[in-house]
DNA sequence: GTGGGGGTTCCCATCATGGGAAGGTCAAGG
DNA sequence: CCTTGACCTTCCCATGATGGGAACCCCCAC
């Protein structure tokens, strides 16, 4: 099989194959001619890791994954610190992206959205603090 | 006032303010030999940018609200719009991570985490299916 | 005048992915 | 047999925002 239809079989481009390679997540045969071969095996491995990149693994965590995949000798103990250590990643970001839409939320709601120039918005990105909210006193942290 | 004096008062690195300038959103004046000159309207400007950032806006929307910002006949309709849409942008990715970790504190809990090497969270990997999950028909959607 | 702490430009790296050029290979069909 | 088109190969470049570092210049205090 080649890798267009190995990259089809997969869900991934053949592009993104020829990167899996190149950072030794795989090794296919190849031709004579030059041709990369696949079989089943490498189409197991590339979902593997569309399904580890699905679920937001960066790939140094893909290629450990990869690895205890291969190991019949694992510990799961090892694949699930991994998925914890990621998940904690995971909501540590969610969070974060979450207070900015939040407070982004709370200035576009003061916010008239009119033809009028007056905008809480602006303000705060000014001077960093939400409508309403005290003026920092003088000497404060630098913002 | 020269460049590392201006990023600390505004809280970003002398290397974006740079890179601020390399991309268009100020334009310090220069002393006869190469020096960057900063006053209080670039600490002002990037302070706004520090600001923007904060709350999570691409480059390229600072850019448009930097330039609404310096319009002061802007209509506050347009700092809103862009406003909302970043929140819609912020909370579908936010959503998305948070599906990502659900799915995997899923798997994770369905896993041992001794000793063994049988793990539900490798399983899915391969499979794509969530433990319990029925076999998908063989001639499913390809993955 | 020298040392140290700035400043300057330029290049490279991140992370995962895509775009595209230049060229080789193969299969089908006129 | 030759063309055409689809596919393969490698290599370079770009993304977005940021940091690291080299090589070099400049200025002030001692």
């Amino acid at each position: 099989m080649n890798i267009g239809e190995a990259a089809g079989r997969a869900g991934v481009s053949a592009k993104m194959v020829r990167h899996y390679e190149s950072i030794g997540l795989l090794h296919p045969r190849r031709l004579e001619n030059g041709y990369r071969v696949y079989a089943e095996p490498e189409i197991a491995v590339l979902r593997f890791i569309r399904h580890a990149r699905e679920l937001g693994f960066p790939m140094e965590d893909v290629r450990r994954l990869l690895a205890l995949w291969r190991d019949r000798r694992r510990a799961s103990a090892e694949v699930k610190r991994l998925a914890l250590d990621h998940v904690a990643a995971l909501e540590e970001k969610a969070a974060a992206l979450q207070a900015m839409a939040r407070s982004l939320r709370h200035l576009a709601a003061h916010c008239h959205g009119d033809g009028r120039p007056d905008c809480p918005i602006l303000d705060e990105l000014e001077t960093g603090r939400m409508p309403g909210e005290a003026p920092a006193p003088p000497d404060c942290c630098g913002t």
